[in-house]
DNA sequence: AATATTTATTTTAGCACCTAAAGTAAATCA
DNA sequence: TGATTTACTTTAGGTGCTAAAATAAATATT
């Protein structure tokens, strides 16, 4: 009921040729009609707007020619300084920022040291405010505007409402943050779960391209998954959907920093494993309830060494990790689990356990062809996430406002 | 990439007119329009050319007139000939056959009992042309064509290949069944899970209007689920999706049926229950690991009237429920999770044990605002749904059939 | 009873957008 | 130099929508 029916065709077409030009870098127009499913002569139109609207321009030919008879194509890409995001992570006692261009290039990115837990929500309200104001006023020299923000957070949060419902890094909840940042940079501000900005740059990778069900898990300090359905991250009613760490590998288990008992995070994270170990082995000295990464270094590598209480931490931890991929694999079925995080370190102690735990937990029909992988860690890659995000978020907006300026 | 492009608007359009009748019965064309957000000009247009084709019928104005001023509506609805299709429901033993016409009114059922354990695909394949032939010998009379056939089967399905890959009432697995039942009768076949079916049914209802994403539990001899995401049904990768029974309780728990330990259904199904309770209690004779209704239902009596171990077996079956449900809230934060099935008869003697090990399970941020409800058990309302979801798939191909009917 | 008012549906006029086909441009090949 | 090939642009025509005007069919008012 209530479907719209105004034709946005040519919105439509317009947002994929934006969305085409930012995958593949430069394209003809031809190609881009073939790529889009849309005539080539209206692909001459599209371009000749986006043209006059400064959105794209048309690449000088190549000095050594193209091989081939013809007439050569004409390159079209997109104006890098059209527009511009900043994308924010907010870890633990961490924030980076990241600025992208239009193209979806990274063109700066920062880190601070951030007490984040000792903020209030005002507090981190100030901070994102005059940190922001800063990186746009040092680097946003060339660009024509800023048109859009993203805030990738650990935790739960609802993108819709723009409220941060629940996040291990922060100490307060349930706070609206997208609005006020909205009205004060003018642009739309787009909250996301971190995990999700992982997977969308995950998916867009060409090695899982055939993957339109991907489930990302991310093992580190806490444990975060997010599930791709049809490419596109799944939320729930509130946004607190994939929340696999709270999970439940045992009933009554061991006690987990969400004040519950037996979730698979009271068992894999750094902080499960770390506080298993800690009475037993001679580990650094340090927060031993939020190990560095360079503590949990050195436990993977008693793990790895043959520490047989090391490894057999590691091996109860990869049985939870198992049993709670499989039940992920039975209530969702999906093409490929991709495992990550800063916590893969550990992988190769946990591997074994894991697959002889999914192997015990579901019979081969519900396995189905689920491949289960795991892939390096690369902690730029949110940031990454959050600008793609961002753009494709704002696309429609930049458009519009273009179409205006020119009108003006 | 590779979008569509030709524009689908009249399609679209044509076909929301056309659920909208059904769901609606009779409305008044301008009606049509605002439902649909389409101006009444083009409702009239649709309107006209179904009219033409026969699909829809004007009703004749009701002689006690409609209240008001102004010039009274004038009511279409779809002419309930103009199409029937057939939903055949498979459980352990028994094959339901229901005729639906193309308003969505069920015309005619029958059940047929049938020893499916001892089938072969074959044996499958030609009892269900036998029955499916029968009934329209006998049903079809007034019906301008058969346009599509539903096959609700319990178990593992997918229906974009149309395999039945495993089932409970079957003994034989990976039997592609709808390619030769669609050359048979010339008609589309829609391969279903059971619970999708009665998930769709129940979503109509305008009691669960505002939950797009609900999750249907179903209790009965094997546990089965569905997940319905903005109101569609969610099938995962090849369609082993939402298969909750199988998800775990406890790791090394108690036997399940399909060969592994300790899964929600070993828990909390009929088997499972009576399983339990069969050497401890005295109850009725007959096949202990395929109880009857007769059989569940002096188990169920014996908790309800306080016998303590049929209690203690409720409230085990309880936890487990209530542990799996943990893990659905926490996975899918769905806005309602709806159990029903046949085991709902002894639902009044799990559900304190399952609220209990919900709210050990999960801490208040992830239970979110779902809600946790049960509604009664319809044998019939998986065909109902069969016919709605088999219309909903066929109607783009009815409407291409009879213009090129009215064309020639 | 005649006229005004209200509401529903149909007709008309015009717009947005697409595509196929024809036309033009810019290269290589012979 | 002209034929061929490929890319891009222009033209002509179609689909399908909407707003507004026209028409239809009822009730309300005087």
């Amino acid at each position: 009921m209530a479907l719209p029916s105004t034709d946005t065709s040519r919105l439509d077409n317009t947002l994929a040729v934006i969305r085409t030009l930012r995958d593949q870098g430069s394209v003809a127009r031809i190609d881009l009609g073939a790529l889009n499913c849309i005539s080539s002569a209206t692909v001459t139109s599209i371009s000749a707007e986006l043209l006059q609207q400064g959105l794209i321009m048309e690449r000088p030919p190549e000095t050594p020619r193209p091989t081939g008879r013809g007439r050569p194509k004409t390159l079209i890409e997109l104006d890098p300084n059209a527009a511009c995001v900043v994308c924010i992570k907010l870890s633990i006692n961490e924030i980076q920022l990241v600025v992208g261009d239009f193209s979806g290039q990274v063109r700066h990115s920062e880190h601070h040291a951030v007490p984040t837990l000792t903020l209030s929500a005002d507090d981190l309200e100030a901070l994102l405010e005059e940190k922001i104001s800063t990186v746009c006023a040092q680097q946003l020299k060339g660009f024509q505007r800023l048109a859009g923000i993203c805030l990738a957070v650990q935790g739960v949060v609802s993108s819709q409402s723009g409220t941060i419902i629940w996040s291990p890094a922060l100490s307060f909840r349930n706070a609206p943050i997208s609005t006020r940042l909205a009205e004060r940079f003018h642009c739309s501000v787009l909250l996301e779960n971190d995990a999700n900005c992982i997977a969308s740059v995950l998916a867009a990778q060409p090695a899982y391209a055939d993957c339109p069900n991907l489930v990302v898990i991310m093992l580190g300090y806490g444990i975060g998954m997010s599930v791709l359905i049809n490419g596109v991250p799944f939320l729930g009613a509130n946004g607190s959907a994939a929340e696999f760490g709270h999970s439940k590998y045992q009933p009554d288990g061991a006690l987990c920093a969400c004040g519950r008992r037996g979730c698979i995070e009271a068992y894999t994270s750094d902080y499960a494993l770390y506080r298993a170990a800690a009475d037993h082995l001679a580990l650094p000295s340090g927060d031993s309830a939020h190990p560095s990464e360079q503590q949990m270094q050195a436990l993977t590598q008693l793990a790895l060494k043959g520490d047989p209480t090391a490894q057999r931490i590691y091996a109860e931890a990869g049985r939870a990790l198992g049993f709670g991929i499989a039940n992920v694999l039975a209530l969702f079925n999906p093409d490929l689990v991709l495992i990550t995080g800063s916590g893969v370190r550990g992988f190769d102690a946990m591997q074994a356990a894991m697959h002889t735990a999914i192997d015990d937990a579901l019979v081969a029909e519900l396995m189905g062809t689920t491949r289960i992988e795991h892939c390096a860690w690369d902690r730029d890659m949110t940031c990454m996430g959050g600008i793609t995000m961002a753009l494709n978020a704002t696309d429609a907006q930049t458009l519009l406002d273009s179409q205006t300026a020119r009108e003006a």
